[in-house]
RNA sequence: GGGCUCAUAGCUCAGUUGGUUAGAGCGUACGGCUGAUAACCGUAAGGUGCGUGGUUCGAGUCCACGUGGGCCCA
């Protein structure tokens, strides 16, 4: 008779191959069809929101693996919020202007760019966006995220830019608007301006000279140095080097490194300050072979000392700054705050005045003295010449270096100061308050904190103008009658006015007298008004998205719960979207903010083309499938950068199958299940496993409430492998196939995984939710669930784990098993090796143990076989222990003899029994079998 | 060069307030099963806790310096 058509063994219709490919096509049609996004909305309207408020990506490309780890982890926080009770929409956006896109187009355009106007251009930038935002979000969707995608927020929209212009307008009217000048890459022949990647760099031959300031006035702490510098007054000088001798004549300081030392050194009859490591160098320069050292100190002992411009009639005060390197010149750097971009920082911090002789075309005005109306570059020689012969000029030679040049006209280009736009970071003690609000953001990690308050601290004006074409403008008007800039009031709901019907591009279209309502007027009684023709940085575009998006719109609320981005958005999105917020409404935009590391390989290093080692999300979620890219990003800490490569793909998606093959097996034993019993009739290795689940639930939970995903994966993939798969499951079998179909013990196990699956795919739904959408589409087929099973996964509530279940005492026990079987399995596969048993039913245990143990085991007696998996267990006492048992060395007093079981095997069950043959009808079942096959 | 940060088996992670012999899974090797089968089970080997000093009776854990990686800035 074949016996095997009486056991009760697996049966499902869930294929043991995932499939990825086309379960997700499915799942995404099935989400999508039954708007299972609204229904999350809807199933907790009412509840308290959490609100996660996306930062926008640059549409201009294939979305890349830092993009997925990013959009997954939200989507992972907005499912379990979703799940565990909260209100929590998601809604992406896109930050869609900038001088990425501008560049690509002018490259792909060529000469064609000038013919365009500029409205024309916009257009063309514009499509270029969008037709990058819709390949984004198409590839967002296939990661399994979930959000709203029909109607995403956009920078471009008319809607947002309002917005900008708004916040521009609550800023401006705040005062912490202003104008300013500061030094930009600026091309003389082309009269425009240029961004770094508009730059090319090529050598250039420069003229190289060291020249002498007087020493004027010193007013320095250092008494002794003071007395030194005192005697000498009349002929001590610091030496600067430069290659740019046009720049001088915006002289107005000298800056040496405040831990280097100086020295003075005295060269016949004059006295000269230039720092120690290039003494030699200057010496050479000097052709001088005697000099001798009168004194030495810190660059920080010469602060404020104040020096003679060498031929303009003005002061240069010394000043202090770390850039100064000891690579080129003499340590003393010639600081004009109007031509170089560390100059300038210099300058700031010391209030120096930035002085600008240079016009738009590249000749000296006024400013500069008698040089008006020269050439910058002609200037050179009228200026080497003029110190040669007032004798400030020490050396001149020439030298060939790399020097910025336009991409256009090819020409060398200057840096020039020019009127800029600038939020001030001290007005009204922004900066303080800002702090403040960093302070009660909650930062995960907790370093997060100390690197954004570090920025903050140091940041300089934010400035916010651009002299680009592809952004919002900046919203402001110039009286042509006295110059005077307009941007607040009627002027800025004028703008808005035009936004809301044209969007941006009526700017650029438009009259001032077509867009200011009629009769508006300036202060000086002028009527007639020049725009603004500069755009704002499109860090401030991004940084209005919580104005934008979440203040005041019904469905979201202001502060955020969360912002969460990489960690480079310390110095950009969450520091302009702070000084924003906080310069408008006194307080941060976010609650909290959380940041991931970088992707990288396998080896720590950076993804790059040149590598060879980018991961690329379109192919792992081809080959793979969106959900094992998503298993990977909860895998790893992303606190610290994540490493991804084939290797450490293939192994998630091994463990992927390996938790999904866990919970096909479970359904595979519900498929004739009904009815569950009571938690107080299950057998007690079902209320341990049970112990155990709560025990997941209660740690995932944790996890999840401190976004640490890892653990999350972690949990629950060992309780599948350590718990379930090589204990409890294994353990079970001979139960739920062998025991008759309604039998209590099959009851109790099928009670218990029932459970345990659906615990399971709700645990891991945030994370691998294609896996738990799947599954419960094939649980819903089966009797136990048809009552209560939910249409969607995200539609569910996140388990807690029920009280009940947690004895300590049963905890207790069963790891005192547990102990004792891994004992015997070890000495199990000594006897395999023997050759004296196969499988482990083949085996009887015998345990050598003292009272106590005896005791303990007796009362699990019926159960050990069952527990080790063997066909008997015998207690015997530790004083009979035989020579040949293998004894413990982790349990004292512990011996074990595994030898072949007595009896017949079952044909049936295969367990080793005295029992088999005793029946006539079925010689070759044991009792138990023989029970259930009548 | 500066700021922040990370560093535990080949890989991904645990390690409670400093406290016995540093754990898990994967991978590897060997073996079992053939009733989860393009599955499943067992056993074993694998660690100078990045390095060097220090605090302490005691350091993977605290401190300093260094090495290497990452982000940001120059």
């Amino acid at each position: 008779m074949n016996y095997k058509e009486t056991l009760n063994l697996p049966k499902t219709d869930l294929p043991i191959r995932a499939k990825l490919g086309e379960v997700e096509a499915q799942l995404l049609t099935f989400w999508d069809d039954n708007s299972i996004y609204q229904k999350m909305k809807e199933n907790r309207k009412g509840a308290t929101k959490f609100i996660l408020h996306d930062g926008p990506p640059y549409p201009n490309g294939d979305i890349h693996l830092g993009h997925a780890l990013n959009k997954i982890l939200k989507d992972i926080v907005v499912k379990y919020k979703a799940m565990s009770g909260f209100l929590s929409p998601y809604l992406p956006g896109w930050d869609c202007h900038g001088l990425p896109i501008e560049t690509q187009l002018i490259k792909e355009l060529g000469d064609k760019r000038r013919e365009l106007g500029v409205v024309e251009f916009r257009k063309k930038c514009r499509d270029y966006a969008l037709k990058y935002v819709d390949l984004q979000l198409s590839e967002f969707k296939k990661l399994g995220v979930l959000g709203d995608w029909e109607a995403p927020y956009l920078t471009i929209e008319h809607g947002y830019e309002e917005r900008i212009v708004e916040l521009f307008g609550i800023l401006a009217e705040k005062g912490y608007i202003y104008r300013g000048l500061k030094p930009i890459h600026w091309c003389p022949k082309c009269e425009t301006a240029l961004a770094e990647a508009e730059i090319e760099y090529e050598d250039e031959k420069s003229p190289s000279i060291y020249v002498k300031f007087k020493v004027k006035k010193v007013d320095i702490a250092e008494p002794k140095l003071k007395q030194v510098v005192d005697a000498l007054n009349d002929n001590t000088y610091f030496v600067i080097w430069t290659t740019t001798p046009w720049t001088l004549p915006a002289n107005v300081a000298i800056a040496l490194h405040p831990e280097h030392e100086y020295v003075l050194a005295k060269f016949g009859e004059e006295v000269f300050i230039v720092v120690e490591d290039l003494l030699n160098d200057f010496a050479e320069k000097m052709e001088a072979k005697k000099f001798h050292i009168l004194a030495k100190t810190k660059g920080r002992n010469l602060e404020g000392i104040v020096c003679q411009h060498p031929f303009m009639d003005r002061d240069s005060i010394v000043v202090l700054d770390d850039y100064v390197t000891l690579e080129q010149g003499t340590g003393c750097v010639h600081i004009a705050p109007g031509h170089g971009a560390e100059d300038f920082q210099v300058g700031l911090k010391y209030k120096l005045p930035v002085i600008m002789p240079v016009d738009e075309k590249g000749y000296f005005t006024s400013e500069a003295g008698d040089l008006e109306g020269k050439y910058y570059d002609e200037s050179n020689k009228i200026i080497t010449t003029r110190m040669k012969e007032n004798g400030t000029l020490i050396s001149l030679s020439f030298m060939k270096h790399s020097y910025p040049h336009c991409w256009r006209c090819k020409k060398p280009v200057i840096f020039r100061a020019t009127e800029q736009w600038f939020i001030s970071v001290d007005k009204d003690n922004l900066r303080e308050k800002a702090l403040a609000e960093i302070q009660k953001t909650k930062w995960y990690p907790g370093w997060g904190e100390t690197r954004i308050r570090g920025m903050v601290e140091s940041r300089p004006d934010w400035c916010i103008s651009r002299q680009r074409s592809w952004g919002v403008p900046i919203p402001a008007f110039y009286c042509v009658a006295c110059g005077k800039p307009h941007m607040t009031g009627k002027f800025n709901e004028a703008i808005r006015k035009l936004i809301m019907e044209r969007g941006t591009n009526g700017w650029f279209e438009k009259e001032t007298s077509e867009i200011l309502p009629a009769g508006t007027k300036c202060e000086c009684g002028g009527t007639q008004f020049k725009k603004e023709t500069d755009i704002l940085d499109v860090w401030f575009e991004s940084g209005a998205s919580h104005f934008a998006v979440i203040k005041d719109e019904p469905e979201f609320a202001w502060p955020a719960d969360l912002y969460l981005e990489g960690s480079d958005q310390h110095r950009g999105w969450f520091q302009t979207s702070l000084l924003t917020s906080t310069a408008a409404f006194n307080q941060a935009p976010f609650k909290a903010v959380l940041t991931h590391g970088f992707t990288i390989d396998e080896k720590g290093k950076k993804m790059s083309k040149s590598l060879g080692n980018v991961v690329s999300p379109q192919d792992v979620v081809k080959n793979m499938g969106a959900d094992v890219l998503r298993l990977w990003v909860a895998s790893a800490d992303f606190r610290n950068d994540m490493s991804a490569s084939p290797d450490i793909l293939k192994r998630i998606r091994e463990a992927y199958t390996k938790i999904r093959n866990t919970c096909r097996f479970l359904i595979s034993n519900l498929s004739d299940f009904q009815k569950p019993l009571k938690y107080n009739d299950l057998l007690e290795v079902d209320k341990w496993i049970l112990l155990k689940l709560a025990k997941l639930i209660d740690r995932v939970q944790k996890a999840y409430e401190t976004f640490e995903f890892h653990v999350v994966y972690h949990s629950i993939y060992d309780f599948c492998v350590n718990d379930l798969s090589s204990f409890y499951l294994d353990l079970s079998k001979d139960r739920l196939y062998c025991d008759a179909k309604d039998s209590k013990p099959r009851a109790s196990a099928q009670t218990a995984i029932a459970e345990i699956l659906m615990t399971i795919i709700k645990l891991v739904a945030p994370i691998t939710t294609f896996m738990s959408e799947d599954l419960l589409r094939y649980m819903k087929e089966l009797d136990c669930y048809k009552n209560n099973a939910p249409e969607s996964i995200l539609l569910v509530d996140f388990p807690n784990a029920p009280k009940e279940y947690l004895n300590d005492k049963l905890a207790e026990n069963w790891d005192r098993l547990l102990d004792i079987r891994e004992e015997i399995y070890r000495v199990i596969e000594v006897a395999r090796k023997n050759k004296d048993i196969g499988g482990s039913l083949d085996a009887q245990v015998e345990l050598f143990v003292e009272k106590d143990t005896k005791v303990f085991l007796e009362s699990f007696k019926d159960m050990l076989p069952l527990v080790f998996i063997c066909s008997s267990v015998v207690l015997s006492d530790a004083k009979a222990t035989p020579t040949e048992a293998v004894k413990s060395e982790k349990i004292k007093n512990l011996g074990i003899i595994v030898k072949k079981a007595p009896g017949k095997k079952c044909v049936r069950c295969w367990n080793w029994r005295e029992t088999v043959g005793s029946n006539a009808t079925h010689p070759e079942l044991c009792a138990r079998c023989v029970q259930v096959v009548k």
